[in-house]
DNA sequence: CGGCTTCTTGATCCTCTTCAAGGGTGGTGG
DNA sequence: CCACCACCCTTGAAGAGGATCAAGAAGCCG
């Protein structure tokens, strides 16, 4: 592990709005958040703009890179940021020494996935009361599991961009919020928001009536 | 590769409506598909399905079940096929061995992944049109890689499946396929489809309109 | 303070869903 | 070999949910 930690020698700091790394550009290492907030979104041909991820501390960003030798997204910072570069050859060749990294990697590249699969699920079957609930109980689970309270959490994206990620138009988002508080499950100031019924929240992503 | 192909021993076979796996199952082995056609699908708690994917020959299935040790999702035949077991914990220990094996892992995997963002640009940002003309494409490029006919091939998934990768309803698949013909972009008889014009086709995802 | 971006809210429109019915196809068993 | 049955597909009509268009308000940064 030692290994590990002299490759990620410093912080490198990314500014709001910066791109840590834009699609078309050569793949030469993977990024660990360390501090911050990052989007990654896909640009179809025609321009239309998919945000695919927010990325907090402890996020590994760059996979999708890996099997072209060229990033397929831009990374954005939503807001002051500070990442590690781990130089994807170093990566490769420590962990065919360390069995227990090289298991790390498949994993976490499979957690990828399956969250992916999750999104697929969320954009394919979901309405957006359901998608807007998701989303917000999703970012309450990693907020919570970082340490930080899970139930008042300050958004570092607009309302454009959650709506990006969902699948749905921000007027859309900022209805979906209102609504939302105006039945008495969140509290939303601009960006701040504030669960006060996660237990009705879950119902509306598991589609219950009040029951 | 000796060592590779010493694994891959016998091919397994599966016939039509089993299932290769089964979310929850405990995870063992990739499977690498040599014939067949299967699909694979998330369930969500409140139980609806999403096909997060079709697999043919040469594609690597079960990558999502790394990260938790279990499948995360249905593996189900849609004809008759055949896969190569591939013991996952073998596959690391060979990975270590042999470098270009491990990179070739993790292309596979980072491919899959770059493969999910493209579904969730389709799945927010598509009209219905779009996504079915981008569904048609795919798999002609895939059958084309594979030798087979890019104009002319035969779906193995029924209407409701397609919509279910495609965030759809079977009936608006239904009828965006007989635009398609009536249009003359394509022909369909039953799940015989034959794409008739390409350029059109690709016009159609790019949203051009007929200049 | 001023200008800009972002957010909210309303009204209308459009696409896709839902509901419904009929017809076709393939597979199975007699 | 033919007939039957279950499943699948197509098409129509009505309805709903979200998009679009539009305007104004609020917050933020320099």
């Amino acid at each position: 592990m030692q290994a590990v930690e002299a490759l990620v020698t410093q912080g490198m700091p990314i500014k709001r709005g910066d791109a840590l790394y834009r699609a078309g550009e050569p793949f030469k290492a993977l990024y660990a958040v360390r501090l911050g907030f990052l989007k990654t979104s896909v640009i179809s041909e025609d321009g239309r703009e998919q945000v695919t991820g927010f990325h907090m501390s402890g996020d590994l960003m760059g996979m999708d890179a890996i099997s072209g030798d060229r990033h397929t997204c831009d990374a954005i910072a939503l807001e002051d940021s500070e990442v590690c570069e781990l130089p994807f050859s170093d990566m490769e060749k420590l962990s065919r020494q360390i069995p227990a990294l090289q298991r790390h990697f498949y994993k976490v590249m499979s957690r990828e996935i399956v969250s992916d699969h999750g999104v697929m699920l969320l954009l394919g079957n979901m309405k957006a009361e359901e998608r807007v609930a998701a989303f917000l109980l999703n970012l309450s689970r990693r907020f919570q599991t970082r340490g930080y309270s899970s139930t008042g959490f300050h958004l570092r994206m607009t309302r454009e961009e959650i709506g990006s990620y969902l699948g749905l138009k921000l007027e859309t988002v900022s209805r979906t919020l209102s609504r939302f508080q105006d039945q008495g499950l969140i509290k939303v100031q601009n960006r701040l928001i504030e669960l006060t019924d996660v237990c009705a929240l879950k119902q509306v992503l598991n589609n219950e009536q009040g029951a």
